[in-house]
DNA sequence: CTAAAATCCTACTATACTGATATGCAATGG
DNA sequence: CCATTGCATATCAGTATAGTAGGATTTTAG
């Protein structure tokens, strides 16, 4: 039941470009630095939110990514799934496809199902905003992480 | 973020047995041709399980497994956690050794907390009582599962 | 008493996933 | 033109997952 580092890390770096929100570019260099994360673990966690269609980015000298939106227009749970692919505690939850043959007569889905509900309302009822925000009120001396 | 099939498998093995709960020991070759599980990968799970005091063992010939408790004082949380060790969505959360040295500052740390409150709310506030009771009222033709 | 049936114990294995690191190409700005 | 940055792909050690296998031990039915 664990998220994986690429999820965890995904969501600092956004985080990390909605509090340096400036709408310049900011380049993973600047954000391995404040976040500890190498650049270059950093380029593949990035590459998956570029494809999403999360980020903007801009190559070259003085290049870097900045958000595509406000950090009010994404929920975390989005941000988790482009890294993980599904945030389902079991695959029958996925899609059709993955359906197990005894999905009709299993007794357990509906308690599955119910563990799939809350685990979405939360991180989909969350987002960057309310994360940066909370930031500022925890009164951090360290917004670096 | 996905529960191991051991999770799974446990959770429907505990059901089975609550839902076959008569105070006769029932053999694992029972509770594997109904949930269509090896014998050889349900005595790893149910070793477990009986570890952890949820069930007693009796062996020899017309032995096998009954439930400790009733099943309204098994919750799923307890269940799952038995098998899977820890539900906690990262390991910051499992205790204070795996505890990053960053958790001071960490902006992100808030908002898995939240999560791994709204996991454990939903797991420990089901019994096994409460699904056996949910599929009697489903009406599924096959409680086998 | 014995054989079958069951739990119990330990080891093994193939596969996939995780958490990175490495190498090099492509584009951009000064 | 060159330093800086993004972009793409490959590689790799370690760990976890999802089982399978073989056999020892215990108990009871016949």
């Amino acid at each position: 039941m664990r998220i994986s580092t690429k999820g965890r890390y995904a969501l600092r770096l956004m985080l990390d470009l909605a509090i340096h929100n400036t709408g310049e570019y900011i380049s993973l260099k600047d954000i391995s630095a404040r976040q500890n994360i190498t650049v270059k673990y950093l380029e593949q966690i990035v590459t998956g939110l570029t494809r999403a269609g999360f980020l903007r980015s801009q190559r070259g000298n003085s290049g870097g990514y900045r958000l595509a939106k406000k950090p009010a227009d994404y929920t975390v749970g989005e941000i988790l799934r482009a890294m993980e692919g599904s945030l389902e505690p079991i695959a029958c939850l996925d899609d059709e496809v993955n359906q197990c043959p005894r999905s009709g007569e299993c007794l357990t889905l509906p308690f599955w199902k119910g563990l799939s509900d809350v685990i979405r309302e939360y991180v989909d009822g969350t987002t960057l905003q309310d994360l940066k925000e909370q930031s500022y009120e925890t009164g951090a001396d360290n917004y670096s992480i």
